[in-house]
DNA sequence: GTCTATACGCGGATAGAC
DNA sequence: GTCTATCCGCGTATAGAC
């Protein structure tokens, strides 16, 4: 049977919600606790600072992104589609952790940085072995990370999608 | 003879550094005010409010933007050339205004959300114009975009640029 | 494990001197 | 136009009851 969602869980989900919808300086640990139906000691009883909330958001990426890179490997519509499909925000948890930690990338936190960056070497790596093509990897990644970025920020156009697929096409793919 | 820089534009040009730099929770009037070599009271003579700085950097950026349109529509290598070489930080003013903005604008700030989109509309015309082809003019956009992201975020790869022109090149651009 | 109460410094903002 | 002094609420964190 599945487990409830721990306390732990539901304050990290609550930081994650607040860091992508409304940013870092919403996010306080009075919203969180808010948000997450807790009171602020009953957060600082499993996080005791918000670093560690933070380093706490961190980890549980990590294992969230080695899931990700195992489904995008053997996905039946190949690494490239996958992966593009997967960085319009699908509304998934991953993506939520993946926008969330940018968020405190930006502020130079040394912990989301590396963590971001080891996901990214993972899906090249992906993308390069099953396109044998480092360019064409590269630019892939690169389009992904601007469906990404457009998303995040709430621009972006309707069917962006759409018209990667129909370039893409025309290279071969 | 050039005039010296305002007071006004020092602080602006600080809050942005400090925005791109260390993020929005960093960006208090505190430290803007110490960077920009004045006092908070200083700052505040010519900005009432945390929102008026904010007003007045997306004002900044408007026009900043205006005339980088401007450069792009007539640019010796081609719009699609000074868009995508312009998509790296290249450390100029228009650069730093603009992720600047981009990291208010994900805090909801509708100033800055709409003006980030504005100028992206602008960008997307001159390319589809250029090329007259909307998938690829969307594309290219989606790789600038990424570019922007990734050295936004401190991640990107060394040589992303000369992989995007040689993908770019097989598509006959 | 979760809560309430409390301490305390920081961020935003005002008043008024120079 | 720029400064210092000051106010107040908020954000982080601790102590201790339940």
């Amino acid at each position: 049977m599945a487990e409830e969602r721990s306390t732990r869980d539901r304050v990290l989900d609550a930081f994650e919600r607040l860091l992508v919808g409304a940013g870092s300086r919403a996010a306080t640990l009075d919203a969180v606790a808010a948000e997450a139906g807790v009171s602020k000691g009953g957060l600082l009883y499993h996080f005791h600072s918000r670093e560690a909330l933070v380093d706490g958001m961190v980890e549980r990426l990590r294992e969230q992104a080695a899931r990700d890179v195992e489904l995008m490997r053997s996905a039946e519509q190949g690494p490239v589609g996958f992966y593009l499909e997967t960085s319009v925000d699908t509304g998934s948890d991953f993506d939520r952790a993946l926008i969330a930690a940018s968020r405190i990338a930006q502020e130079h936190d040394h912990g989301a940085r590396t963590a971001l960056a080891d996901i990214r070497d993972a899906w090249f790596g992906v993308l390069n072995e099953h396109l044998g093509d480092e360019a064409l990897a590269r630019t892939i990644q690169l389009i992904g990370d601007g469906l990404y970025f457009d998303d995040t920020t709430g621009l972006g156009s309707p069917d962006a999608l759409g018209h990667v697929r129909k370039v893409l096409g025309r290279l071969g793919h």
